[in-house]
DNA sequence: ATACAAGTAGCAATCGATTGCTATTTATTA
DNA sequence: TAATAAATAGCAATCGATTGCTACTTGTAT
């Protein structure tokens, strides 16, 4: 406390120059010469300098760092994501300031009320399940403050987002399990007012239509597709004889084949199984689900960098308004054995969704 | 960009009074009149007044930003710690910077300059693998800047520290699988500079010692504990003979459970089955592991609630050194089921443990 | 009516880096 | 050698909130 902080004017007392002179050097500003850097860079060494991001921020008015807005920071996908975005900002030398909005819109806007205070350059944000028109983001639309949305994006096409394609995704599921066999399939989803569990559902609807198997409303079941979910479900399931179960995400598809097997059903002779995401249970639970590889640290990169990117060039002034990456289905023994020229005709689907 | 950002001069101007009774006022100091303070508060909502962080860092040389340093981030306990530390930052007004270090100690002692030139108020951190002693902190520590570690310590023990206690975790679950009848248990365990590892180890040491049952070097698997692990380890495993599996982390434990099975042997007739941390993918395997829960974001809650509080009570100038968690033992189906009256025991165990 | 205290509000310096503009020095050319 | 261009460095205002100190109002007690 006592050790006052050195600043430019004390390496400028030093060096007897100026302190807009120290303040050039330090940024290797062409004005300055060579040696006259080399030198205030050794003293604000020796001196035990640390630029004050404050002086600079307020003078600048930019503050170098990256707001971020999820709905919860606890599961795997959202996990990854994060590392993804960390990755890349501390690369480039960004901050980030990270908030959860526990999927409530009232938080979502205290959160966005925060990052604007704090004057972030940017914003990441996947939506809150109750967010219906994204309003509250007006404050940085309308000072042209970027924001990008990821994942969970609002249907207002206009914004910038990276997601995947998630009713290609909800289609290529459904339609192998009807091509494994299943006739009866039902669907566990979440939120229909969100978008990736929305275009899931739309996505597995187009498979039934395609293959001419009619839906039955009891199929689709919303949940929050926690870890209760196996339990509350699997008795719906048996009730309405369903041959085949869509999950959208891994974790309610696993407990619920768990729980199915506890009814006393076999995964996947009486019943096919499949989630979404390629989260770490997906691969462990018996028999390990097939699901959609969801990449979230590869999505968490893309929008970092994107943000990055429009923040550094002042030119590219519009984010590309869409950002589409592509997700794989992973065939796993949930879904049964399928044979090799099944599988060679998924490779191709997938080769296809890539484009 | 051209709307200029409202300042209290522009609102001490509108109301014919001084800016500085007008920070005040904002403030709810109590040198400003009620009535004065509602005037202001108004006008300041009317104009779209937003507080200048930066000014007001800059004269306060605080920035109300805590700094947190993980080994990872896309790890189910760590992300429950994560959420945690956000849930308390986010009620007291604090900002988050999260930083990875990648179990780099190289990467680590960048953070912890990045962290150091942003100024933050405090910092908590899980330090990487390879840390093994924690001079780069002495910058802060010099600065007399709060540095919390929670979850993976230092070995130092006069610094502020949050964690479980891991021995007697260990010591818990080991005594657990030879009372189940194993006498030939591995253990799966992480980097051994790492003390919630080597502590597990030493429990479980201790928990063989008070049985008389030999410990043989084959048994201490050291691995990365990641999914991969299972594959590697399980025939060792097989090879030793071994009738008792204690992993470090419930990844481990899972992946090791399933390659095991997918050898032929039986969980847990042939063989028991323990993990740690009590992560989704414990209570979703065939059959569910017994575990320890490793309370994660209590973990985070408690180290950033101390953080803040040390930080707004310029009295309490030193943290309490260590803060001791409490975990709990949670048997399930592999390591088989035990009597009634065993799981009274365990009861029985875990609360004194919580004492 | 005078004095004194409590309640309010303002003045002005301060935090440290940035940058447009000016001034000085050095190099180049006729 | 004088004149002009190029390179280098400094001046001083600026960003916006904070706060110790002073000053002005009220209200109350004597």
């Amino acid at each position: 406390m006592k050790p006052k902080e050195v600043t430019i004017y004390d390496i400028a007392e030093r060096l007897n120059i100026a302190a807009s002179t120290v303040s050039r050097g330090l940024k290797g500003h062409s004005s300055v010469s060579l040696e006259t850097q080399k030198k205030i860079a050794a003293i604000a060494e020796e001196m035990g300098y640390r630029s004050n991001n404050f002086a600079a921020n307020l003078r600048t008015k930019t503050t170098n760092t990256i707001g971020v807005i999820l709905p919860r920071l606890n599961s795997s996908f959202v996990a990854n994501v994060i590392a993804g975005i960390e990755k890349v900002c501390n690369n480039k030398g960004y901050n980030l300031i990270i908030t959860q909005s526990l999927e409530s819109r009232e938080k979502e806007i205290r959160n966005v009320k925060t990052m604007f205070s704090n004057r972030v350059d940017g914003l990441l944000v996947s939506l809150s399940e109750d967010t219906k028109d994204i309003s509250h983001f007006d404050l940085f639309f309308k000072k042209n403050i970027p924001v990008l949305f990821f994942d969970r994006v609002p249907n207002d096409k206009s914004v910038a987002s990276v997601f995947i394609n998630n009713e290609e995704a909800g289609y290529l599921v459904t339609k192998h399990l009807i091509s494994t066999g299943a006739k009866r399939i039902a669907h566990i989803s979440g939120n229909q007012e969100i978008n990736v569990y929305e275009d899931r559902f739309r996505g597995y609807l187009r498979a039934l239509k395609e293959f001419n198997l009619s839906f039955d409303e009891r199929y689709l079941i919303i949940t929050d597709l926690g870890e209760e979910t196996g339990r509350e479900t699997a008795k719906a399931i048996v009730n309405m004889k369903a041959d085949g179960v869509f999950a959208a995400n891994d974790t309610s598809a696993a407990t619920c084949m768990n729980e199915l097997k506890r009814l006393g059903y076999t995964v996947p002779d009486d019943i096919l199984v499949a989630g979404f995401n390629n989260d770490v249970i997906s691969r462990n639970v018996s028999p390990p689900l097939t699901t959609v590889d969801n990449p979230g640290m590869l999505i968490g990169e893309i929008a970092a960098k994107s943000m990055v990117d429009h923040l550094e060039n002042q030119m590219n002034l519009h984010i590309t308004s869409g950002i589409i990456l592509k997700s794989e289905l992973i065939v796993r023994e949930s879904t049964g054995n399928i044979p090799q020229i099944e599988e060679q005709k998924y490779a191709d689907e997938q080769s296809r969704l890539k484009d």
